[in-house]
RNA sequence: GCGGGAGUGGUGAAAUGGCAGACACGCAAGUCUUAGGAACUUGUGCUCCGGCGUGCGGGUUCAAGUCCCGCCUCCCGCACCA
């Protein structure tokens, strides 16, 4: 057999055969056994979806997750770094449309294809920890959480307008409406009115938001600011208007009561029940009719148009406003949503934007109730919505805008015409799928019992059969057509009773996983207790900011759930979240129709895994997009192959005492060492490999003409290049490490120790300014005091020649690095 | 429209308020080579060689890429949320 110190040049490829399957015997990356005495990390990268095989934004994000979690564990963490597959979801029903085959068989093989370059790739993954979201024995637990929280009443089904793909032919959350196209196939989503299943995620509104103080400067600002702006709350109140020729009244909600006086009509949602029912029975029933219809056919895309004509129909009622008595006509229109608030306003136009523009638009009067010192909304069209003295407003007259809205809730409340409310935008989770590939819902419809979840003793309740099912969509599951599983007994009664014949987002299936890898085979329940709190909170999770939104809340709303339901005892799932960006080239998204796809496994063909992870690590800031027209591969192997060639070169044997090494290369080694160190756990991966790369750089230096390889400095040097590469391009660190005279794996090596005395510089070049302008500069000891300092600076020649007699105002001084002389 | 982020060499990027451009890519010249898309060395912001330089204009400070105010441009999120 050939031996790695017969390749005269670094030879990746053979490098990479070399060491996987010893490493699979010597599994470093298993956690968890009984006996490991090593603190515990829990280090979770996103799990893949298979839509085939790994691409070059996998290759960024699992480098990036790699480089934390081979970080603690070389700094002694008994580190779990587990994965697994999320693989419900469209893109295997659709594959499996167009091959007329199985979902499973496509899902399957795509897993066992990702699996296989997963570990070409190398990552610290605890291999005996995997299990796929489509696995039954995971589902399963899936199908019990829901009964779980329909027992509690947080699963709900109910009428509503819903989000409809056209494309995917089923319906979508909120959340994966996206500028009013659907996520998945950017079809426009149109209205429908809908039965469908909800998690009551607004039930967790306020924890959602109030929890998030524990996540500040853990998780990126921005995350927090989308789901803040996701939920957004708002402060506000009812107000009861009593409408001529109804008995009860009308209730609308406003965050400007101080304007109550200022309201010269009020508004209904035009596809809300009371719209229909004001205009039911009058003389503009037909026009109202023919305005709904309009709406109604009016995708998400239209709506989302600035600046589109307010419009809408005078329903010729009128509301009483309950403060002054007067008779505001009441018009329909879609500028007010149906399911917000109470779906009906009362209209400001004098201080708000959208009912001015109505207003105008439909020839209302404005009457100004806030002097805010602008100039008349009558004159000029735009609201003034700022702070200011209250005037036309009776009691409240005089007031600023928060008085009056203090008094006027007290009032309101005290004559029981409202209150102070609050609402969110955020809505209910719909939840259910009107598609194959997913988990089937656990809940038996009897006409006897009605809704009657599926006992635990029942579960898991299989996916039928895809043979003989047409999975194509068609806006009805095609779980409906399996008569056979659909008919069934009642659990309660034994009567005859149907199947709910949708399945669950896969979102629900995401929203839970980081629980099941400490127990991920458990047969008996979801998650094992003990190992929970052994493991969680993740402590570092690393994945797109793609999920910013969906899967973060969800499984942040899932976490508290659990919480309540005393299954677990913390409240936050992830202690600590990096967002990595995206793998681009040229400039935009990689896509087979733009023609700039870059295959990774060419990459990896012709660069090798190391180069590849380098590059994807040391292009920039993990948070920033990787533009691969800019990078270079090349220059990657070209780093690796010098790093290589000092383990080749090291002519001391392992275990020399370091101490008598040259001190000036032990110095920049053990620099490296602790700044590679501090780059990493601040996530500056980039310039943790720049530190790597300049004592490559002095090694090679002390090599050639310094003092030589057979110094002590030198071995330690190479150990510590060795050791940091780790992180980043394991084979090349494991050959170095073989080479070097050590036993595999690398993995386990341990950060060397950084000794502090190492750290402090003979010698520093400190700068001399005057009036901020650099001078000159002399070397100074780095415990020089104040005053030497000063007078040293002010004895260098070049300064008394530009001082020329003249006395400085005052001298700052900063030792060991600046002195800046004022004049 | 609202909210947020970012603008630094030819390029990717560094820089606890204290030497702007670390580390690379690219480019150029050289050494060694039969050869080089190898290795090594040197140079590489602009410059009229005094300086000038971090999108533009102000400010705070002994000192500003960094902090504050106002613009411009680009990117992201939300989008009639009352």
């Amino acid at each position: 057999m050939e031996t790695s110190s017969e390749h005269q040049a670094y030879d990746f490829a053979y490098v990479q055969e070399k060491w996987l399957p010893i490493w699979d015997k010597l599994e470093p990356f298993k956690s968890g056994r009984a006996d490991d005495p090593r603190p515990k990390k829990y280090v979770l990268d996103m799990f893949p979806y298979p839509s085939g095989d790994l691409h070059m934004g996998h290759a960024e994000a699992y480098a990036l997750g790699d480089v934390i979690a081979r970080y603690w564990i070389q700094k002694g963490f008994n580190v779990m770094h587990p994965i697994g597959w999320d693989a419900f979801g469209l893109p295997a029903e659709n594959a499996a449309i167009k091959r007329n085959e199985d979902p499973r068989i496509w899902t399957y093989e795509n897993i066992a294809t990702q699996k296989s370059s997963m570990r070409r790739y190398a990552c610290s993954f605890d291999w005996d920890r995997v299990f796929n979201t489509c696995d039954p024995e995971y589902y399963k637990w899936n199908q019990w959480l829901f009964t779980k929280l329909h027992d509690r009443g947080l699963a709900y089904r109910k009428d509503s307008a819903v989000n409809w793909c056209p494309g995917c032919q089923t319906v979508l959350a909120n959340e994966q409406v996206v500028a009013g196209l659907c996520e998945r196939c950017d079809s426009a989503v149109t209205k429908k009115k809908l039965n469908q299943w909800y998690f009551k995620i607004t039930d967790y509104a306020d924890r959602l938001l109030d929890d998030m103080e524990q996540l500040e400067g853990k998780w990126p600002e921005k995350v927090l600011l989308m789901q803040r702006n996701w939920i957004g709350r708002s402060q506000g109140a009812n107000v009861n208007f009593v409408i001529e020729g109804r008995t009860e009244p009308v209730t609308i909600y406003t965050t400007r009561p101080d304007t109550l006086y200022g309201a010269t009509f009020m508004v209904v949602a035009a596809d809300s029940a009371l719209a229909a029912e004001l205009a039911a029975g009058s003389p503009i029933e037909a026009e109202f009719n023919s305005y709904l219809e309009k709406i109604k056919a009016a995708s998400d895309i239209d709506r989302l148009a600035t600046d589109r004509p307010k419009s809408g129909v005078d329903l010729k009622r009128f509301a009483i406003n309950p403060v002054n008595g007067e008779k505001l006509p009441i018009w329909a229109s879609d500028y007010v949503l149906a399911d917000y608030g109470t779906g009906a306003i009362m209209a400001v136009p004098a201080h708000d934007q959208r009912d001015l523009d109505f207003a105008r638009a439909m020839k209302l009067p404005v009457r100004v109730v806030v002097e805010t010192g602008e100039e008349d909304p009558n004159e000029t069209g735009i609201a003034t919505t700022g702070d200011g003295k209250l005037i036309n407003s009776g009691p409240l007259n005089g007031l600023s805008k928060d008085e009056a809205i203090t008094a006027i809730n007290k009032q309101l409340e005290a004559d029981g015409l409202g209150k102070s409310a609050r609402n969110y935008r955020l809505r209910d989770w719909l939840v259910s799928r009107q598609r194959y590939w997913g988990t089937p819902i656990p809940i038996v419809h009897c006409d006897k019992c009605g809704e009657v979840a599926v006992p635990d003793s029942q579960l898991p309740l299989l996916l039928p059969d895809a043979k003989g099912l047409d999975l194509k969509p068609k806006g009805q599951s095609p779980l409906a057509a399996a008569t056979e599983w659909v008919n069934t007994k009642c659990p309660k009664c034994s009567g005859p009773a149907m199947r709910d014949t949708d399945t669950m987002d896969t979102f629900v299936d995401s929203s839970w996983y980081y629980l099941r890898y400490p127990s991920s085979t458990s047969a008996t329940e979801p998650f094992n207790r003990e190992e929970i709190d052994t493991w969680l909170p993740v402590d570092q999770y690393v994945g797109g900011v793609t999920h910013a939104i969906l899967h973060l809340l969800y499984s942040r709303f899932f976490t508290k759930v659990l919480y309540d339901m005393k299954m677990l005892d913390f409240t936050e799932p992830f202690t600590r979240l990096l967002n990595q960006g995206m793998v681009v080239m040229d400039g935009s998204a990689m896509s087979k129709s733009r023609g700039n796809l870059v295959r990774l496994s060419d990459e990896l063909e012709n660069h090798g895994v190391d180069a590849i992870r380098l590059s994807m690590v040391f292009s920039g800031p993990p948070e920033d997009d990787v533009d691969w027209a800019d990078v270079s591969p090349s220059g990657s192997v070209k780093f690796l192959s010098r790093a290589w060639r000092l383990s080749g070169d090291v002519a001391s044997a392992p275990g020399v005492d370091f101490s008598k090494g040259e001190i000036s290369l032990r110095k920049a080694t053990h620099k490296a060492l602790n700044d590679a160190g501090f780059a990493v756990e601040s996530f500056r991966f980039n310039v943790a490999v720049a530190r790597v790369m300049e004592l490559v750089n002095a090694t090679r230096k002390a090599i050639d003409s310094g003092c030589g390889p057979a110094d002590p400095a030198v071995r330690e040097a190479t150990e510590a290049i060795a050791i940091m590469l780790s992180l980043v391009a394991p084979f090349t660190a494991e050959e170095m490490w073989e080479r070097l005279g050590h036993k595999p794996a690398i993995a386990l090596a341990g950060w060397p120790s950084v000794d502090p005395a190492l750290l402090i510089d003979d010698e520093v070049e400190a700068v001399i300014q005057i009036n901020g302008k650099i001078k000159d500069r002399m070397n100074v000891s780095p415990n020089i005091s104040e005053a030497d300092f000063e007078a040293a600076a002010l004895a260098l020649p070049s300064i008394v020649a530009e001082l020329a007699g003249a006395a400085p105002k005052k001298v700052i001084t900063r030792p060991p690095k600046l002195v800046n002389i004022v004049l």
